[in-house]
DNA sequence: ACATAACTGCGACTCGGTTGCAAATCGGGC
DNA sequence: GCCCGATTTGCAACCGAGTCGCAGTTATGT
């Protein structure tokens, strides 16, 4: 019964946090995953394996292995906004819900707990239990509905 | 004022209607565009341009370029769910939305009159104007919630 | 039956992402 | 301080989903 999931989200404060369990799993610190923890340290909006990948003349191979392997272990996660790559954001920016407007292509976040009504009815009438972190919400936003044109 | 948009949406109700609502735009009517008619007016649930193609033995070009011409007429539209490819389906078969599960990866369709109470909760509270024609509500379905694998 | 606009097939290309493999590098033990 | 082996990297090739240019074919109004 021990030899559960070692998903234990580690949703690391610092650099210095993320360094120390990674290296507690068994994973290394080479200069790039260094590299790419600083950036997503420096940033808090979510940031495409490409961004990565040019803001840090990276080979994009190393930044999608170690994003997945940093998402793997809890450090960071993915989100996706309608069509387009996705984003990546560390774990301890907070497990934010997503709004992605199609017109302007352009994002908002949303506290969890503000969806929770949704959620509810949601569950309540097809049993579904939804979620807005991986896959946005897609909707027009305030100033383009109306608007016919875009996506 | 009358240069307007001819997106007429024609949702039409059989292959016929459809060919003659696309013969009075200019568009023709050739043997792999009824071919692809033929095929989605005798299924119900929404295919891929890959199934279309394999099914009918033709070209994905040709495919995505009929289903394009085709959804800009408005005979068909495409849904998104979570990954993977667009699935086409018939206007006439109604603007129903979905849900899908990645755990599973099946998706149901919902009447949106049944989602009318998150769309204004959501109007509300963000302004945004939500819908799961285009890109499906994301949520674990009844049997996989509980279940951590998947997605 | 003919002109001509619409359409098709082919191949190349895009974007987002993954994989195989040989070479480089990290880092614990000595 | 250096050695060994596992981890990580770079490269190139590949993948799924979809688009585009272009030369050749076909449908349709006259």
């Amino acid at each position: 019964m021990t030899d559960a999931p070692q998903v234990t989200t580690l949703a690391c404060e610092s650099i210095d946090d993320a360094i120390d369990a990674l290296r507690v799993r068994g994973l290394r610190l080479s200069s790039i995953r260094m590299r790419l923890l600083e950036e997503l340290f420096a940033v808090t909006r979510p940031l495409s394996a490409e961004d990565l990948a040019a803001r840090l003349d990276l080979v994009l191979t190393s930044v999608y292995r170690n994003l997945e392997t940093l998402e793997r272990h809890g450090v960071l996660r993915h989100v996706h906004l309608g069509h387009g790559p996705g984003l990546y954001v560390l774990l301890v920016r907070g497990e934010l819900e997503y709004i992605y407007c199609p017109g302007c292509r352009t994002a908002r976040t949303v506290r969890p707990d503000l969806l929770d009504p949704v959620r509810t009815h949601i569950r309540r009438r097809f049993g579904y239990e939804v979620s807005f972190t991986h896959f946005a919400l897609i909707g027009r936003c305030p100033s383009c509905v109306g608007d016919p044109a875009a996506e």
